[in-house]
DNA sequence: TGCAAAATAGCACGATCGTTCTATTTCAAG
DNA sequence: CTTGAAATAGAACGATCGTGCTATTTTGCA
């Protein structure tokens, strides 16, 4: 949410964050981590003590229960999310380039090996058949995204960049699809080259929406 | 595997099942429901047992463990899988009437809303990060499957109802993004008409790759 | 520096997990 | 009908889970 105390600059400017906020930060990170491998469900409050070095109840009580924990996780990742693929890729002139950016964010993102899953593929397949606040906070949070890939994808059309006829929600679907079976195949089935075939798939689909070059 | 114990038929030919074979193909059935609700990792032997009416010993004395019990899980809808989808297929003419009848089934199964998620995609997720046994049989029979989709197409292009110079691995990389993306917004994002965009997004593939009609 | 408040630890609870062991029931062949 | 084997049940184990309760420590302000 907010900077983290620099223990440096105690001086006039009041402290950012209590001690208690800075641990809370802490442990919604080691959170994070653990549930990009285990998956949000598998999440366990004394898996994430024991990352911490810290008590259960010390861990609890920043939370009052696991499903908050798991619910500040995703608010989380989706921070995350919009830091390193919307943020950046808003820089880009509209239309065509910004949406090639949110794509290419978008991409880097999915098949990063250094911190693993993506939390929206793995989180949909966890709670697709299970209700609850964890479920909610989760589809708010894809669908958020989504509609920002669909505006941008507007955009670029109403720029003269895309076909005049172009479905914005069927564009978005297929573009949609290629990030899912770059995951997929990528991180599940280990095979090279998955993000090629995004790319290309990405091209194509520039194409068959009559893509103009800018 | 093999056909259950027709209780009338017990003349002359010797009994095919066993009543404890019998007991492990319902349990494998049961096992398999609760795996596509609440995933394979999150399948026990305990909620098993209980929608069986049995103990937990009398379930687990048949697999020796809770892996086994998941990989029976695995093959088990493996043979379902073929028996729905790749069986009914083949007898469609070979080329692009086959190819067309594989992703028709592939969608109904992935969409169809009685028995809930697709295993190959919900398990793909909770094991990507899992290595061991039950990863390692979902992989094979993920990439048996794959791979058939793979043959197909490249059988079309053979057919010549493909252009010649169609990448069959881009191809079914593409397909493969169509089906993904069909399950996660309809199952997970509840959105409505993703089985038209699926289908949409196939017709847009066939084009692009040049298929003829046939 | 002292003191209230916030943060954390420690412990216990009931529940569920996979698994092992032993007893009991059910089955199928003689 | 008998009998050995197969199938199932029952109880118990150590472990882990989320959560509540009560100390104890640490923090930040007057």
């Amino acid at each position: 949410m907010t900077d983290i105390t620099d223990p440096e600059a105690g001086h006039g400017r009041a402290r950012l964050m209590q001690k208690g906020q800075q641990t809370k930060s802490a442990i919604v990170d080691a959170a994070l981590g653990l549930a990009t491998q285990i998956g949000i469900e598998g999440l366990s409050i004394g898996a994430v003590a024991e990352v911490m070095q810290m008590s259960k109840s010390g861990v609890f009580a920043h939370f009052g229960s696991r499903e908050e924990l798991q619910i500040s996780v995703v608010r989380e990742y989706h921070h995350r999310f919009e830091l390193e693929v919307f943020y950046p890729a808003m820089q880009e002139a509209r239309g065509l380039p910004r949406l090639q950016a949110l794509f290419a964010n978008w991409m880097k993102r999915t098949s990063a090996e250094i911190d693993s899953g993506c939390l929206y593929i793995s989180g949909a397949a966890e709670f697709d058949d299970r209700p609850g606040p964890v479920s909610d906070a989760l589809a708010s949070s894809v669908k958020t995204w989504l509609s920002a890939l669909h505006r941008c994808v507007l955009k670029a059309r109403e720029a003269g960049h895309l076909a005049e006829n172009t479905d914005a929600a069927q564009m978005s679907f297929e573009l949609h699809g290629l990030i899912l079976a770059l995951h997929y195949e990528a991180r599940f089935l280990k095979t090279d080259k998955s993000l090629d075939r995004a790319q290309r798939g990405f091209e194509h689909i520039l194409l068959r929406y009559g893509a103009s070059p800018t």
